[in-house]
DNA sequence: CTGAAAGCGCTTACAG
DNA sequence: CTGAAAGCGCTTACAG
């Protein structure tokens, strides 16, 4: 029935205009328009596009009928003439600029997780927040491709003048950080503090009174956070963190060795150590394994990430486990909601708990 | 000068249309269209799209009247406009299965190397090649967002089916593979085979006579290619690799461990393993510390790719460096280059040479 | 609830 | 060497 509608239906526009058949124009086949659609629907092409666009204003049965033939010729509107039309493209940037290789992939996935059937495609783009003019280039990349939004990840999430600009230009953007350092509807929020201090309570219930901890740099919001907490929290149990016990590392492998070399020459040596990512905690699995300690018996030894190494060390590394993909996911999502200003007091910002993962390296001190 | 010409330039158009200053229309500023350009610098829309397109058909003053002006506003062409009227978009596609994420973000820094200011950007696309319309997946998002190209990254770089789907979409695509699968206008190769055989007689050179092969799957084409070598290069020295050598593995860790575990229990044992990635190798060295022998003093362990993990195990892993974001990079020049056809039968594949790096996990076997 | 006209910022034939 | 007209496939006011 539906089909014999559809062929009926008398295509209203002259017959030199259009003769040939629908299919296999440009792109391989499928190349059907809105026109397309319109004639053979015998509507205008704004009803078309009001049914694309979810309007309320079409009646039932017109656009049940749109729909089916839409569904039947398999057409979805041209993301570019879209584009064009709504002075901004379906593209999603994703900015950052020099994560591990592990959690750069997993936010991809996350971010396209929640991107299927949308529409939105995500487009990457790294950049290196050391140069002056990276704020520049970010600019010129959201402004020519005319981005929908822009997700951004530490260390430049953390960066104040870099929001700025987005908000100037007025294009959405969320940022993924482990304080609130925007509105609620612009954050994704972890909360690597209160898994700091999950890890000084663990290690203290464990009965380790000496430990050392290795941070990330001070730059990075994270590694504060993950630091603090974790002073804080053997704080409460009554542990004080000396300066002497605190390496600033820089989230690199080397840094972690050099950072367990410096912690363990100390006495009374530390019985655990808290590094505040997992490649620094392989470091100090090397430097461990080059002074003759064995973990767990001689050192406790302890991550944050849980990358795919930390199950590959052996043993088996304990470590926090930041659900990266999760984060993707919650961040594209919140980009994608038309919503976000309609409730703009009770808004919460979207927090994403990390959590210990006990494994083989950790156990109470000797004796 | 250059400044006084475009101040005295008349502007053509009636003084109704468009009579507000350039500036600041909707993205931000610098929203300068094509049409200011030419109003601007007195001449056609179509000799400013000339110059855009690099055509010869400009007067030189002109084309240097106009580029000066394009300079001074800031002006870059609408991608989406652009892409409208050229029936793609300015977007290449990174189709890929589930390589390691080093992999990953290493091949994306390539093709983005290549791809800075020539105004395409990078639209990533994983997929499951399990999956039964995973071709179609792809297919819907080349054609739904018009992809100027696509560059295919092992394992679905070696599907027929698909390079045959995208050849009827008329889409231009690179493959990356280890043998030549395609046309070598379509072919970044990297030559796994030489570099298996490399490792084998770097092996017999030391003085190994009992090797252990643990391969990646027998679908991966760069498995088959790797191991080949290898067994090639054994048989040239005069090594017989036995069937009983020979694990297959699944390029994972756990795949690595459970090998080396099947070959070390072989008489006589093996006084050398190679895996053919390192994550495999990684295995293999979990595998030797529960055995309680000692690397390389007990066992020789090289790996395949060179990634972070190589230089971060301990000892230092000896293994093939493969340069992929090289890879990425020829990749993405090859999609570039416009003029791919004009020389169909001299052109050579391009192709990539992985190479040996030896670190500490080799060394003469003892006695 | 529906449509005709104009426009988004570019390019392709077609003329000259 | 240069330009006026039409078009790419959509949407936004504006009318009804």
């Amino acid at each position: 029935m539906s089909r014999r509608t559809r062929m009926a239906t008398i295509d209203p526009t002259p017959p030199d205009a259009r003769a040939e058949p629908i299919a296999a124009r440009s792109f391989g086949s499928g190349a059907t328009t809105i026109s397309d659609i319109a004639r053979l629907t015998g509507v205008s092409k704004k009803t078309v596009s009001r049914v694309i666009n979810g309007s309320e204003l079409v009646h039932p049965e017109t656009r049940d009928k749109i729909k089916a033939l839409m569904t039947e010729l398999n057409y979805t509107p041209d993301p570019q003439a879209r584009g064009l039309a709504f002075r901004h493209s379906f593209l999603i940037g994703l900015v950052f600029d020099n994560p591990t290789a592990q959690y750069i992939v997993n936010m991809q996935y996350g971010v396209l997780d929640a991107l299927r059937d949308s529409g939105f495609e995500l487009v990457v783009h790294p950049c290196d927040s050391k140069r002056a003019d990276y704020i520049d280039g970010i600019r010129h990349f959201v402004q020519r491709q005319k981005l929908y939004a822009v997700i951004l990840i530490p260390r430049v999430s953390e960066d104040q003048a870099l929001a700025e600009m987005l908000q100037d230009l007025g294009v959405r953007y969320v940022r993924i950080a482990s304080v609130a350092l925007d509105d609620a509807s612009r954050m994704v929020m972890t909360h690597d503090r209160r898994a700091g201090s999950e890890v000084a309570e663990y290690l203290e219930s464990l009965g380790h009174r000496y430990v050392g901890l290795i941070t990330g740099p001070k730059r990075y919001r994270s590694s504060i956070e993950r630091g603090g907490g974790f002073r804080d929290g053997l704080a409460r149990r009554g542990i004080a963190l000396t300066d002497e016990a605190v390496y600033e590392g820089g989230y690199t492998f080397e840094s972690g060795v050099a950072g367990a070399e410096a912690l363990l020459r100390r006495e009374p040596r530390p019985t655990a150590i808290f590094a505040c990512n997992d490649e620094m905690a392989a470091g100090v699995y090397k430097a461990a394994q080059r002074m003759g300690l064995s973990i767990p018996g001689d050192l406790t030894v302890i991550g944050y990430d849980d990358s795919p190494l930390a199950s590959q060390l052996w043993p088996p590394l304990t470590t926090i486990h930041l659900p990266v993909r999760e984060i993707g996911r919650q961040a594209a999502s919140l980009v994608l909601t038309k919503d976000r200003q309609s409730n703009p007091e009770g808004n919460a910002a979207i927090t994403v708990s990390p959590h210990l993962v006990i494994r083989d390296s950790s156990q109470p001190p000797r004796e």
